[in-house]
RNA sequence: GGGCGUAUAGCUCAGCUGGUAGAGCAUCUGCCUUACAAGCAGGGGGUCAUAGGUUCGAGUCCUAUUGCGCCCACCA
């Protein structure tokens, strides 16, 4: 026959490149134009173009790839759509850091500068993150390579943003809003991160103007005092009752506050009495609204003091807190300071602390929008694996709260609003009006503010294929199959594009999410810039190359738990390229000496129908486990069939027939060997796509590439004559040769003698010669059905279906060999003793399934001939 | 304060609808047997966190407890 030739040393760096750069170039990655066939579509989780690619991508990335390939094999129409996302306040804040370092500030650029500045930005990022997924061996459409900021994707942005107004869902409005001083900008909810900080409850007195009463306060804020407009104590509390409706006076600022009643204080915290600062407690700010108190703000923008009180003028929270402090122990009003620890939110961009704030903001409205989303996933209209994330899904949606979406930044979709300078109407339009919409005026200008980066990623799955437009890719393609991603972005991301999606299209995003871990370092930590354990996908792909990175991430994972970095892994995973590569070698080497390959059934050996059969259900459990996307599963028994069933078995019974040219079933061997091998490749092939491919080509019959081969099908009629005698009786045969190499002293210098004891396997055995003298170190053998001159000092095997006898003259001592016989019997008694136990258990006999009682029966009864024959043998060497 | 996850071999982890505990690495013993020493053939090693319960039968289901981890929540 004739074959390709593999390299005599694995090495992936010899060839992972130049096949990738084959795949594109032959458009391998793009879908069919056949529009008959179903689709598969899967939209890329668009990376930040903040940086490079991380673990964390790798992961989502190889598993987005296994399934997109698999499909691809299956027959479905698959398209996966690569991208990225401007992550607005993300970048904006990494290239305000870079400008700093030039010296240069924001104001210094101006708005279009700074712009211009972010575009080159995200040119050179993303085009490292488009290199790098090609490394990952990505099989992603690149010609259908999106960006959320692109003409097409924020036209998506502006129609929505419209289309929400116009329905009342966006509006406008002054609230509490969490602010972070450092990125300068609004935040939502889900942007804010939560730490535990050590800290002080601080004890203040505040007195009666005449000083016959005073109430003490306990507060983690006392720097924000001077903005007290009230203190407030519960209806109820016994000790405050008579004190409601009377004033204090604030220290320092020697001003009149009211005492007021208000049920959300809670008795028991600190002393019952809380100082109202609506201005900069969300708490307090709903307490203000209540009571109609006036709101005093005490901080400027970046959260230094404002000029409300002259000599704390320009001080950070810090030192104002201090001076603070200082300036009321001076008084002698501070009564008490208290340890205490709390959270604090923190930006989850910059990590700096986040203050509430007043300001005037976008809103979405989120309550009914929620609803729809809530109800596809209880339906299963969108499907959680694992289901567990549900629950954090419902919880989220079903006590959410409306979403800030304007940022106080320029990098990003810049709002669609439009405020007249004459009339003060404002004007939403996705595409920008000359006019005030109310009084004509051509005296208008647009918002300045920009959209948090999810507004835009809500959009994705849809405004990637070309949304608003009805466009072929949009009708074709979706609703997206499956969305991949971590179950850290529940609420950011995946929420919102489930009721962005219902809203806008009328239709589910996506049926399937897919949530993984986070990868953490080799001792469990998160990995993370601050600590230096991050690892680089590419280093790692540099070093083991890019199969090994990915079979390291997916094996033994299930999903969504973290997964822990590891070596050893990676080792394992090279080891197996390896394994397959010379196992490889070895099937082309042999195919090349044979004339043509014989498929012909009626030729198969026991082993071919044996191992085809093993293939068969190998083929059928794997499909079964990635459609349930239990990859990691899938791969392990693709990995344990090659390498345990395959390489370790069937090629070393294979041998003797393929080195003797004469043997009749030679070319069936050629046959077997060509197909079992090409279906594991197949089978690996989404996960392991190099090596794969590699390999595959250089086998005759294949086809152009891997990629585009169907992945091997379950064959439910697969049915050799004698088939499952096949299975059964090499089956035996392999617990007879690993017996004999487990306990007799035979080397392939020293050989002995064979006598099968056995009716039933005759024919098996006959036919097995050949490989059971190599691998058993068998002289000769001898098949006969009774036990007639047995010698004395001979080894023994016992299966159910046949003894194995081995005389030695010298290498087994009676004695020895008696022990082992002991030794086996009472393993043999002890497995029978599990069996014996249930079928003697009249409940188990009772209420067992048939299945399972026959199924006892059956073990109970091959143990005990087992455990027979082994007497036999005892008694007889008495 | 709620919710979730996790606890299985020395280490890292699998174990689907309950039916004689698995893998990789590590360790020990033999092997350079013409595909592979990144390998081959074998061995040792687990009362599946604890306590109850359901069941003929529980690593697997239920309840409680403990350890570790995560998420959510406006107690100053």
């Amino acid at each position: 026959m004739k074959t390709g030739k593999l390299e005599d040393k694995f090495n992936p760096k010899d060839f992972e490149n130049d096949l990738y750069k084959n795949w594109e170039e032959k458009g391998y990655f793009k879908p069919s134009n056949d529009k008959t066939k179903i689709p598969y579509t899967i939209v890329i989780p668009p990376p930040n173009i903040t940086g490079k690619l991380h673990m964390g991508h790798a992961l989502d990335e190889t598993y987005q790839d296994i399934l997109i390939r698999y499909k691809r094999m299956c027959g479905f129409n698959s398209l996966w759509v690569p991208g990225t996302d401007h992550a607005a306040i993300a970048t904006e804040v990494k290239i305000v850091e870079k400008m700093k370092e030039e010296g240069i500030s924001k104001e210094d650029l101006g708005r279009e500068g700074f712009l211009k500045r972010a575009w080159e930005w995200k040119k050179e990022y993303g085009g490292t993150i488009s290199k790098q997924i090609r490394k990952l061996g990505c099989s992603c459409d690149w010609s259908r390579e999106r960006f959320t900021m692109d003409e097409g994707l924020s036209n998506a942005v502006n129609t929505v943003f419209e289309n929400l107004y116009n329905k009342g869902y966006i509006y406008r409005g002054k609230r509490m809003i969490t602010w972070c001083p450092s990125c300068h900008t609004s935040l939502s909810d889900a942007e804010v991160e939560y730490e535990d900080e050590d800290t002080h409850l601080w004890h203040i007195r505040y007195s009666a103007p005449d000083g016959s009463y005073s109430v003490v306060v306990a507060t983690t804020r006392p720097e924000t005092m001077f903005g007290d407009t009230a203190v407030a104590v519960h209806p109820d509390d016994e000790r405050y009752k008579g004190l409601i409706g009377k004033t204090v006076v604030l220290p320092i600022m020697n001003k009149e506050i009211p005492i007021i009643a208000d049920e959300f204080v809670e008795k028991e915290f600190g002393t019952g009495a809380v100082k109202i600062t609506p201005a900069h407690d969300p708490n307090d700010y709903e307490a203000g609204l209540r009571h109609n108190l006036p709101i005093i703000d005490v901080f400027d923008e970046e959260y230094n003091m404002n000029d409300l009180v002259p000599e704390y003028k320009g001080m950070d929270t810090i030192s104002a807190r201090k001076k603070v402090v200082d300036q009321l122990s001076k008084l002698g009003v501070l009564v008490k300071i208290e340890d205490y620890k709390h959270s604090v939110g923190t930006c989850y961009r910059c990590h700096s602390k986040v203050e509430p704030k007043i300001s005037e903001q976008w809103f979405v409205r989120m309550k009914e929008l929620a609803e729809p989303a809530i109800k596809a996933v209880k339906n299963g209209e969108v499907k959680f694996i694992p289901e567990r994330f549900d629950k954090t899904y419902f919880n989220w949606m079903e006590n959410i709260k409306d979403w800030c979406i304007s940022r106080q930044l320029w990098w990003g979709h810049r709002i669609p609003a439009y405020y007249c300078d004459d009339c003060n109407e404002i004007t939403v339009s996705k595409v920008a009006p000359d006019r005030c919409s109310r009084c004509g005026s051509s005296h208008i200008h647009q918002d300045e503010d920009t959209l948090d980066t999810w507004f835009s990623s809500a959009l994705w799955p849809f405004s990637t294929l070309g949304w608003p437009e009805q466009t072929e890719d949009f009708k074709y393609f979706y609703p997206t199959a499956t969305l991949i991603t971590g179950y850290d972005i529940i609420f950011f991301w995946v929420a919102r594009m489930i009721f962005s999606g219902i809203e806008h299209t009328g239709e589910v995003p996506f049926k399937n999410v897919l949530f993984h871990g986070i990868v953490r370092d080799s001792q469990g930590r998160k990995m993370s810039k601050s600590l230096g354990n991050g690892i680089d996908p590419l280093e790692v792909i540099d070093k083991y190359g890019t199969d090994a990175l990915r079979f390291s991430l997916t094996l033994g994972i299930s999903p969504g738990n973290d997964i822990r970095y590891s070596e050893e892994k990676l080792e394992a995973a090279g080891n197996f390229a390896n394994k397959i590569w010379n196992a490889s070698k070895f099937v082309l080497m042999n195919l090349e000496q044979i004339d043509e390959l014989d498929s012909n059934p009626e030729h198969f050996t026991y082993e071919d129908k044996w191992i085809l059969n093993k293939l068969n259900n190998t083929v059928k459990e794997v499909r079964n486990n990635i459609e349930n996307f239990d990859f990691g599963v899938a791969l392990q028994k693709i990995y344990d069939f090659t390498w345990d069933e395959f390489c370790d078995w069937y090629i070393e019974m294979c041998k003797p027939r393929l080195y003797n040219k004469e043997d009749a079933t030679r070319n069936a061997a050629g046959y077997v060997l060509n197909k079992v091998l090409g279906d594991c490749l197949k089978m690996l092939h989404p996960f392991m796509p190099f090596v794969t491919e590699q390999i595959y080509t250089k086998l005759p019959g294949s086809d152009e590439t891997i990629m585009l081969s169907d992945y091997p099908e379950a064959d439910e009629n697969i049915c050799f004559d004698r088939e499952e005698d096949a299975v059964e009786q090499i089956k035996e045969i392999i617990v007879g040769i690993r017996n004999i190499r487990n306990n007799m002293n035979v080397h392939p210098s020293r050989k002995a003698k064979m006598i099968f004891v056995t009716t039933s396997m005759k024919e098996a055995i006959t036919e097995s010669e050949g490989y059971i003298k190599k691998l058993g170190f068998g002289e000769e053998i001898h098949i006969q059905a009774n036990k007639e001159e047995i010698p004395q000092n001979a080894v023994s095997v016992v299966t159910s279906k046949m003894e194995l006898y081995m005389p030695f003259e010298d290498l087994v001592d009676l004695e020895e060999e008696r022990q082992r016989l002991e030794k086996e019997k009472e393993k043999i008694l002890k497995d029978k003793a599990i069996f014996d136990g249930m079928l003697s258990n009249p409940g188990f006999m009772a209420k067992a399934p048939e299945a399972k009682i026959n199924e006892a029966k059956e073990k109970q009864a091959k143990f005990a001939e087992m455990l027979k024959a082994i007497e036999d043998r005892m008694n007889g060497m008495k």
